[in-house]
DNA sequence: CGTGTTATGTTATAATATAACAAAACAGGA
DNA sequence: TCCTGTTTTGTTATATTATAACATAACACG
């Protein structure tokens, strides 16, 4: 699903983007934060709280539970990080200065979420909305499958 | 959301649905799958597996929670119910006949979940899916936001 | 350097879901 | 009918996901 890429710059690419938003915002980027986002960028793919959890406790001693939602909250809050629903997952938003309603192409062989942006999903969407006269707030979509890759492997 | 009905009427019609289509699949609907089903189309709105459990629990004697979730598990293989995956909670399908990819419209005021079908957003998801080269399998889409009846309230 | 605010630590528990095995109900042929 | 394999349900235990409530620490700023 990605070519192989350096990994490593995506999760410093991400790391930047966070300080610089959070900076604009006015909000205080801490050291739990950034090893939480971290974690969820290192993973390259969705990730569960308390496997974040596990990962912070070999670091740090003894991380409990409300320590990792609460930091994922506020990343979710400030676009930095989605939240997959089907998973109960979380993955790292790969672009935060416009994190806005997107979605996920969820292959159920690899695991991976590939994260997308649709104008005609977008549009249908808010047609959708005036048309049941309804004010939409948030958008879930998820579509699981098999990707490309995982396809062609068999 | 919805206009006064009679809300029983669409149980029973539910029920009937769902007997002539386990009939047609050679697959039983038992007394305890029948139950659910009921519960959830009495709630008229997205139901928890564990109210399911307490509400059974009044009428039968101590029921667990794998049998809630078996019965549920037979009921969404069986496309007689959804599963709403941000709220953990599920409802029964409006069209089990011709169960498949649809959207929901879940008011937070309210908490009701309108079940739409969108020719629009079913070409939108396909395409989506060729142009990434992707197989999808089943689609999530959940919109949460505010419903004409309670916006008008305010 | 005090003080209010924001963030983190800590304990406990709630809410959601499944594994694994036992008993029962059912279906279909001998 | 009764045997037998299959499907369903019961039961116990436990895994997984998430939050409430209150204590302590870190920070921001006058």
């Amino acid at each position: 699903m990605h070519p192989q890429h350096e990994h490593k710059d995506c999760i410093a690419n991400a790391l930047e983007q966070a300080i610089s938003i959070c900076e604009e915002k006015g909000v205080r980027f801490t050291r739990l934060r950034r090893s939480v986002l971290e974690l969820v960028w290192e993973n390259h793919g969705p990730i569960k709280a308390y496997d974040i959890l596990k990962q912070l406790d070999s670091d740090i001693a003894s991380v409990k539970p409300p320590t990792v939602y609460r930091a994922l909250d506020f990343l979710l809050e400030n676009g930095l990080v989605h939240r997959l629903n089907s998973l109960n997952a979380f993955v790292g938003c790969s672009h935060p200065e416009a994190h806005k309603d997107c979605y996920f192409l969820i292959c159920t062989e690899c695991g991976e979420a590939m994260e997308c942006c649709s104008n005609d999903l977008v549009t249908a969407i808010t047609k959708t909305g005036q048309k049941n006269d309804f004010r939409p707030a948030h958008v879930t979509l998820e579509i699981t499958g098999e990707c490309a890759d995982c396809r062609g492997a068999i």
